[in-house]
DNA sequence: AATCTAGTGTTTTTT
DNA sequence: ACACTAGATT
């Protein structure tokens, strides 16, 4: 800390104005990276004293101002590089301020507190590791560990595992977490209906196991160090006197015990900024409370509020559109996105001042909506474009598959992003059990996993019995399996397999010591026999598995020690893979938050898809507005261009399901979106040509979409008229609410559907 | 202890 | 359709 002081010193430590005396900077004629700010850009940066709410929409530069804020504090004194406390949720948001703030400053930067949530309180955590029992080496355990744990924890309290799901009362778990709540503190009118009202007692079961364990789960990473900033004064006002300064990232997508942990942190200095957009709040699901930004003003008194509202990212009818779709909700803090300065320029360089308008492409079914956007996708490319600058955006992931193939067909290079993670798959996973029982042997968890991999006779009777001895005997599995070998307790196969194991593990530790933990990981895996199972292994994927841990060495070899790899693995876990090169991306909406490009195809805009049904069954309103931000979210990546469609019929499953489209087209303002599709045409045409059923007969209209737009027909159907639909067949009219009509068909009962797809019979 | 079979549930998932 | 899991089977 103290060098960090000395670093900064070159600047006044006493100055209190953002200008210091010896700073070569003046308000005429600021620091470079003040000038390129705008106004509102500009206050957000230095309003130093006091808290300060940054409600940054869709593109006005919120990073920049994060970044800026954060050298301005250091350039003018204010603090040193150790006195601020930055939290993003994203490694690679974290990654991103620390690179941009390097770069102002023109030198790396040492000792800084920045990095996601959950590592900064794992970093906590270890250091205070003692006070909530653990000691500082403590594992971190991902999802399936965790579940893994609960079941057994569930089986010693004798809930039955049948009846209720161990993932549902998991969930339950979280959810207390994620509101702060150790065992002890949640309410008995809490106690839900499951698990014969005893939830909370196998809750305080699973910590206990877990603090037997050395482990921390992702929850606890946040939940313990508040727990102690709560309970410890000396901890909390240790923290005081550190962090001068505090910036929070995202903010409207903080869960409780976030807020709470950084409540109790900014008590000090008060000095505490968060940026986020009330807009972009997508992860309710996940225990965010959007109400945290919602009241961050009363939470905060004498908060300021600045507002970035120019937006230098999409063309102005981009803008026009989000911001007419997002005006359906309510409870906002209310922000109007519009264009900034270059924004124009770049309509222009669009081919038009104005930009391009909205496309909003119907089509008849799934099929056809892939082959639409690998075509455009494709003349898009002949015509110049970067394929890397263009994105699919699903609601789900199922919907990549149909895209994917026929991405695949038409031989257009493209990635998927997020899906399978590298530390998620099997073999990786199996590798770190390893390496978690080379580095603490009471990890239970991973020698579990691994005691009988490859397979060397080591059953469920021999498991059991180590079960019994460790719990009788308080000691880690491995140690009871060494006791039994010893004792003779364990038979054959079983007593050999153990036997070779544990021998194993005591020969790489001491490799560990003496040749480093890339050689030991290495040996261990060849020598366990682990490696030769999966050369032995004739399936196809075998060999794209044995590359994988080639690849894990490989990255094993950049860490200095198995701890620090391990942590690394459990906090940041990315997929390294096909991270950049000449691909079109696909990806959920969720996992594009934060990315932009030129061209975004916004695919499956359809009701019960998105806005997604099991969503409004579980959330009602609250969740409709969510899916709306989700819409939202989708529409202001894109930078020159959006691409939406929907589909009459989806393969779903087996079969195929119709749907309507999406009520959020409707809030899409006439003006800015430009129609066009096969099933968007005239009901004349639709009615010439041959009755659509069974699909795969039907002759297809592949440049359909390249037509020419037309309007809309309205049907002046009103309610009692017979109908015709290309699916369900005859039909009498039972309600009609726009270009909605609820229509109770003779063969298959009543529908809601859209009047484009009916014909008056 | 390994393998087969019937049953189940298929939204999003920053860490 | 399909993948994954728990339970039964050998």
């Amino acid at each position: 800390m103290a060098g960090g002081l000395e670093q900064v010193g070159a600047f006044s430590m006493i100055g209190s104005v953002s200008h210091p005396a010896n700073s070569p900077w003046t308000p005429s004629h600021p620091a470079p990276y003040l000038a390129r700010l705008n106004p509102e850009q500009r206050e957000a940066v230095e309003a130093l004293d006091g808290p300060l709410l940054v409600l940054a929409g869709a593109g006005t530069g919120k990073t920049r101002v994060l970044t800026a804020r954060f050298a301005h504090i250091l350039l003018t004194g204010r603090a040193a590089p150790s006195q601020v406390l930055a939290v993003t949720f994203t490694n690679k948001a974290a990654r991103e301020m620390r690179e941009r703030v390097a770069a102002m400053l023109g030198r790396p930067v040492e000792g800084l507190w920045l990095g996601t949530f959950h590592a900064l309180g794992a970093r906590m955590l270890r250091r205070h590791a003692d006070r909530a029992g653990l000691s500082s080496n403590f594992t971190i355990l991902d999802a399936d560990d965790q579940l893994r744990l609960l079941k057994q924890v569930m089986e010693a309290e004798r809930v039955d595992a049948k009846r209720w799901p161990p993932p549902a009362l998991m969930a339950l778990i979280q959810r207390w977490k994620d509101r702060g709540l150790p065992p002890a503190r949640v309410p008995e009118s809490e106690e839900p209906e499951f698990a014969g009202g005893r939830t909370r007692s196998v809750y305080a079961a699973y910590q206990a196991r877990l603090q037997a364990l050395n482990a921390a789960d992702f929850g606890d990473l946040l939940l313990l160090p508040t727990e102690l900033l709560r309970t410890d004064p000396d901890i909390l006002a240790q923290y005081h006197r550190q962090f001068r300064y505090i910036l929070v990232d995202e903010y409207q997508d903080t869960n409780l015990v976030q807020y709470l942990w950084l409540r109790l942190l900014a008590q000090g200095h008060r000095n505490l900024c968060c940026v986020g957009d009330d807009d972009q709040s997508i992860y309710s699901w996940r225990g965010a409370e959007i109400e945290n930004i919602l009241r961050f003003e009363k939470d905060f008194p004498g908060a300021t509020v600045v507002r970035l509202e120019r937006n230098y990212r999409s063309t102005a009818p981009i803008l026009a559109a989000a911001a007419a779709l997002i005006a359906h909700n309510e409870g906002r803090l209310g922000k109007t996105l519009r264009p900034g300065a270059e924004t124009e320029t770049a309509g222009r360089a669009a081919g038009g001042a104005a930009g391009e308008k909205i496309q909003l492409v119907a089509l008849w079914d799934s099929d056809e909506e892939a082959r639409m956007v690998g075509e455009r996708a494709e003349a898009l490319r002949r015509a110049g474009e970067s394929l890397a600058e263009m994105a699919v955006l699903v609601r789900a992931g199922f919907q990549t598959r149909a895209i994917e193939e026929r991405l695949i067909t038409i031989g257009l290079p493209y990635r998927v992003v997020g899906g399978l993670r590298f530390y998620e798959r099997a073999e990786i996973r199996d590798a770190l059990a390893y390496a978690r029982v080379l580095v603490q042997p009471a990890d239970d968890l991973a020698f579990e996993r691994i005691v009988n991999l490859p397979r060397r006779g080591v059953g469920e009777t021999a498991l059991r019995a180590m079960h019994e001895r460790a719990r009788a005997e308080h000691t880690p599995l491995s140690e009871a399996a060494a006791r039994l070998v010893a004792a003779g307790a364990l038979r054959g196969k079983a007593r050999e397999g153990v036997a070779f194991l544990l021998a194993g593990f005591a020969r790489w530790r001491a490799q560990l010591e003496a040749e480093g933990h890339v050689i030991a990981m290495a040996t261990m895996l060849d020598e366990s026999g682990y490696t030769t199972m999966w050369q032995q292994d004739t399936a196809p994927d075998a060999p794209g598995r044995l590359e994988n841990l080639k690849e894990f060495l490989r990255a094993l070899a950049e860490f200095e020690s198995l701890a620090g790899f391990l942590d690394h693995v459990a906090l940041v876990m990315e997929n390294e893979a096909n991270a950049d090169g000449e691909r079109v991306s696909l990806m959920t909406l969720h996992a594009a938050k934060g990315l932009e490009f030129d061209t975004v195809f916004l695919p499956g805009w359809e009701e019960g898809l998105f806005p997604n049904q099991r969503s409004l069954d579980e959330g009602g309103i609250k969740s409709l507005e969510e899916e709306r931000r989700l819409a939202y979210v989708g529409l202001t990546r894109a930078r020159r261009r959006v691409i939406v469609s929907h589909a009459a019929n989806r393969r779903l499953y087996s079969g195929w399901q119709s749907a309507i489209p999406s009520r959020f087209l409707d809030e899409l303002p006439e003006s800015e979106i430009e129609r066009s599709g096969s099933a968007a045409l005239g009901r004349a045409a639709r009615q010439a040509a041959p009755v659509a059923f069974p699909l795969q007969v039907r002759p297809r209209v592949q440049e359909a979409w390249e037509q020419a737009p037309r309007p809309p027909q309205r049907a002046a159907l009103a309610v009692g008229s017979r109908v015709f639909h290309e699916k369900f067949g005859y039909g009498t009219v039972t309600s009609v609410e726009n270009d909605r009509l609820d229509v109770t068909f003779e063969t298959s009962g009543p529908k809601r559907v859209l009047d484009r797809f009916v014909v008056a019979a």
